[in-house]
DNA sequence: GAGTCAAGTCAATGCTCGTTGACATGAGCG
DNA sequence: CGCTCATGTCAACGAGCATTGACTTGACTC
């Protein structure tokens, strides 16, 4: 963003007529436009400068900037894969990716970004609450399974947000005893909720 | 907000002119419009129509968007309160009020939303940094004292977060078994934040 | 009641934005 | 080559915004 040197590059190196790789480049420029600033304070001259290509074109493949802004949803949230985590060690990994640096962990905080900032947004918060049960309550809800699966599937969808949100105002890793009391407190309430006896008081 | 039946009551009984009070009604409004829309949807205009007043009064008394903004976010946040819960039900009252709707808890939501609004605005993000550390960590760190005070602060406040997000996105109360399961497992977390111990895994 | 100054009003300015339609260009085909 | 049409460029429009300074109105003092 700003980047003097991609400008150059674009300048410099430009795309040989094509309709979808520029469609791709804007695409992919929305998401991460999208997803760091939010839907209101993105214009769409910024993604089209950063794909290289101009606003008109926005329009041309897209439509507008709502419909652009929804694909570019769409296409951040491939199914986040809570099916590949290892049970076993689920607590403890996810609690140690959550005590480590937002930067570390590009992929997940850049879409975490993107939901969350369109989640805020007056414009965009009301296209969500689907999206939000079937892409992520859901499928927390399947992995979790068992009885109570659904209420225990809201604390733990919650927790996980609140973590993230944490994460992301932070900023930077915890260390030393400060991150290994944090593992330990938030591996214990993953390892909790993913439990079926009901939780010790 | 848009609601007709303000401006008619505005028109028909206006202010007798009093810059204190029109200050105050512009400042109440700003905390209304700015928690209900965030920093970037919220234009000076409607603010200055939802107080009755005109957009250039909040130059004259405020300075600007931006330093309005500041005010209605420090009026918002006069210490929150945590000292006044009673320890020994503290995590079981407030697990039930996360389970209730947020309508149910007016002013907590409304400030709450200020805040996340004002934290995901790329705007007045950078302007928040210290007043969460300040009002937010601080004193939930006091509060629980102890051993590792700052790391149980810190799963402390992204639970919460995380709880009062959820209850923000689903906007209703929960029921029956659901609503028991949901209370119960919340009031463990908190409990066990609360305690110096270490979790049990 | 005339004068004064704070309180409130109004219209204009300059800016950014999404959108739009007219225009230029180049690659591929005959 | 010359035609053609998809691709890319450009300038302009209209709306909405914060800000600003000149203007009007009303309450209070003498």
């Amino acid at each position: 963003m700003n980047d003097p040197a991609a400008l150059i590059r674009v300048r410099a190196n430009p795309r040989k007529r094509d309709a979808e790789a520029t469609r791709a480049a804007i695409l992919a420029a929305a998401k991460t436009q999208f997803a760091l600033l939010g839907y209101d304070c993105t214009a769409l001259r910024d993604i089209a400068r950063e794909a290289g290509a101009d606003v008109a074109l926005v329009k041309r493949y897209f439509g507008g900037k709502e419909a652009l802004f929804l694909e570019a949803l769409k296409a951040s949230f491939g199914s986040d894969g809570l099916r590949d985590w290892d049970r076993a060690n689920f607590a403890h990994e996810m609690a140690t990716m959550l005590a480590d640096s937002p930067h570390a962990d590009e992929a997940r905080t850049h879409r975490f970004q993107f939901l969350l900032r369109a989640a805020t947004s007056p414009t965009t918060a009301p296209l969500l609450n689907l999206l939000i049960q079937d892409r992520f309550l859901g499928p927390i809800r399947d992995w979790l399974g068992g009885a109570d699966a659904e209420a225990r599937a809201r604390v733990f969808a919650a927790s996980y947000i609140g973590f993230l949100v944490e994460r992301l105002i932070r900023g930077e890793a915890l260390l030393g005893r400060e991150r290994e009391v944090f593992i330990n407190r938030v591996a214990a309430i993953f390892a909790t909720l993913m439990s079926e006896r009901d939780a010790p008081i």
